[in-house]
DNA sequence: CCTTGCTTCTCCAGTCGCTAGAGATAGTAG
DNA sequence: CTACTATCTCTAGCGACTGGAGAAGCAAGG
């Protein structure tokens, strides 16, 4: 049985953040040793890593609460799986587009920039008046 | 002068967000009228088109404050102006990065998927061993 | 036994940029 | 005078943590 330090060092996961899974339902509530200290199985840090990895893919923690459902009955159809990962790759592709309709907008504001005066720069310029967009919609 | 409805419908800007940018001092406090409605100068039009425009570029409130201070001042040289235009289009090719490789492995992970169990699924099954990643570090 | 220093405990507040709601008042049209 | 709309203030909530205060447990050294 692991005390939270170490089940932090092994699976990455901050203990602060370990105990707010915990809060929201996310993980289980441990048992605790005579002093009232957290004690995790060895399984803990698969479930964790699972967790840190989804979030490092972006998944929501309701969806992770899904995902990692799912994880513990290998026998159910995974339909809801790719579903959920479709429905995150989906949302990726939206923020990369408008990232980069914004990039380009910057881009061309830091090209018009002469380095002289507010007045003639590029970046205060187009900020001020849409119409020098290149999308009308950001 | 504008009431608070009218200004949000012309700059596009909700009327909770109008008082919440005034809260937080980005807005000046504009006058009132004898019922103790905030009443707008014309050009109010134009500094909140300028927060909106900024804000859809993803620029921070707090850069939006140095930014409209600049507006403000055409005479000073616009450098301050140009180095947040840069700091932000560094924050977003980082984003778009990160995004990328995102999903880069979600693609993967669907693809693995054999529309089974969860047991032989791609998505799951790469959320559980991250050795499994095209990436040490997403 | 006592101290030192590390880990862990709980609880609460703050982050960012809004957004939503309650309940009260002002202004306008008929 | 009555509806109806617009606006007012104040408060709380979102998501996913993160940090701090202050107290208590625990192991090792003297």
């Amino acid at each position: 049985m692991l005390p939270i330090g170490l089940l932090a060092k092994q699976s990455g996961v901050k203990i602060p953040t370990i105990r707010y899974y915990e809060s929201i339902g996310l993980l289980p509530e441990p048992v605790r040793s005579d002093g009232n200290r957290r004690l995790y199985p060895p399984d803990a840090v698969r479930r964790l890593r699972f967790i840190r990895h989804a979030r490092e893919l972006g998944f929501e923690i309701d969806a992770i609460r899904e995902l990692s459902r799912l994880a513990e009955h290998p026998a159910e159809p995974c339909c809801e799986a790719d579903r959920l990962a479709r429905e995150r790759l989906a949302v990726i592709e939206d923020k990369i587009a408008r990232l980069a309709a914004q990039r380009e907008e910057l881009v061309r504001m830091i090209g018009d920039c002469t380095h002289g005066q507010v007045a003639e720069c590029g970046v205060i310029d187009v900020l001020d008046d849409h119409a020098k967009c290149l999308h009308k919609e950001h």
